[in-house]
DNA sequence: TCTGGGGTCCTAGGACCC
DNA sequence: TCTGGGGTCCTAGGACCC
């Protein structure tokens, strides 16, 4: 019999991630108050936050100083570098006990697909195999809560949208499911900005124009309204269907940053914005070399060499500019640095106040691939390779090249 | 004291080649 | 002298995600 399309993809999201770790690491900060991001004083936004501080309306990505003045009750912490990202694999390792199809879609958010699993999972209690993958979804949720010590939420539906969207609603530590058949209901009351691809800027154009959910969107008479959002409106639509290839799509190369395989990470890039703004031209250049280091470590360490150099400078207007180049294939730090020098006369108004400085590596080719001769002296290999045993035992800040020291 | 840092993807224009 | 398209690569900027 032919069976139709079924909602059977499954988001996973862990509720307040890097909170959640934290407690676990120091339990006493259970049931306070907790934001993990930058100080108070310093110019850092809020990475995550506890249920207790959203009360006050404090929410991820505002600045910190507006967190201080909403729950200046709050614990502030920097986050332990370094442990998220084993807890995060913890969870995967869970769910890929449920499942063999799981994708890492960032380090808190995580996508299963159960087609073709029902008979493995379904009993004879259960109602049809909606509510047996359902019923298996809430057990694999719990697991995650009980062996790990993380509450997650957990979205079930037709598309990666839909799932992600059920997630949300389900939180906290809940799970949701949206059958076949319920999405145009499910989506039609929630706030555009809800929907993944729908950010700030689309949202507020939308509201604009006097729409304010997924259901009003939808159903927009022909019309001038109708055209001007048809490219949303094309994306919403087809969420809510089934589509045929790559369900859940692929992990986030950022994420497989120890897959030896393929060389598909699209870019490395490092930024750095000032405590305070700086216009000694001594200062924005040594921390240019010292970021043209830090991408240039971590390109040989993934093997992987940049055609394109990126640089990237912020002034105190916030007005941001960026000036790219193409060279021959280089993991070199001096090359890398030379060239952002160069990118940086172009940009640099010495009378105006540096906020951020970013340098970025894209285009990348593997480290064997030689595209073209070397034209000028380049240091022997042995030597990045020496610099980077030296970093293997005691870390990057262990050797720096000299300029990197007048960044400061 | 407004506004971090790591990414991906899309668009649009111009150069250049056939 | 006037004037095609198509394709690819490069660059700059911006929206979006977590």
């Amino acid at each position: 019999m032919f069976s139709g399309p079924r909602a059977r993809l499954c988001c996973l999201d862990l509720d307040t991630f890097f909170v959640s770790v934290e407690r676990l690491l120091n339990p006493e900060l259970c049931g306070k108050p907790v934001v993990v991001g930058a100080l108070p004083g310093s110019r850092g936004v809020v990475t995550a936050c506890s249920y207790e501080v959203r009360a006050f309306g404090v929410r991820s990505g505002m600045g910190i100083a507006e967190a201080v003045r909403r729950a200046p009750h709050a614990v502030f912490m920097r986050g332990t570098s370094g442990v998220y990202g084993a807890y995060a694999q913890r969870v995967k390792a869970i769910l890929e006990r449920y499942t063999p199809e799981v994708r890492t879609a960032s380090i808190d958010e995580f996508y299963l697909d159960f087609s073709g699993c029902e008979r493995l999972y379904r009993r004879a209690a259960d109602a049809d195999d909606d509510a047996a993958i359902e019923r298996i979804v809430r057990e694999l949720r719990e697991r995650v809560q009980v062996e790990i010590g993380l509450p997650a939420s957990a979205g079930i539906g037709c598309t990666r949208a839909m799932a992600k969207m059920a997630s949300n609603v389900a939180k906290p530590a809940g799970v949701r499911m949206v059958r076949v058949g319920e999405e145009r209901a499910f989506v039609a009351e929630l706030p555009v900005r809800r929907f993944p691809g729908i950010g700030p800027v689309a949202a507020e154009e939308l509201n604009q124009a006097g729409v304010h959910t997924l259901g009003e969107l939808l159903s927009l008479p022909e019309g001038p309204r109708r055209a001007r959002f048809r490219r949303t409106t094309e994306r919403v639509e087809q969420a809510l269907h089934p589509t045929s290839a790559q369900r859940i799509g692929r992990d986030r190369p950022a994420f497989r940053e120890h897959d030896p395989e393929h060389l598909t990470v699209g870019s490395i890039s490092n930024e750095r914005t000032f405590g305070q703004d700086v216009r000694e031209r001594v200062r924005v250049e040594g921390q240019l070399c010292s970021l043209a280091e830090r991408v240039c470590w971590r390109a040989r360490s993934r093997g992987a060499r940049a055609r394109t150099v990126t640089l990237r400078l912020r002034y105190s207007n916030f007005e941001t500019l960026t000036r790219s180049r193409t060279i021959p294939p280089t993991n070199v730090e001096a090359k890398v640095y030379a060239c952002v020098l160069e990118l940086l006369a172009e940009v640099l108004d010495p009378a105006r106040g540096v906020r951020l400085l970013g340098v970025g590596l894209s285009n990348l080719v593997g480290e064997d691939t030689q595209l073209a001769l070397p034209l000028g002296k380049e240091p022997p290999p042995q030597v990045g390779r020496a610099i980077d045993d030296v970093r293997a035992r005691f870390g990057f800040e262990a050797i720096r090249l000299g300029a990197s020291a007048l960044r400061k």
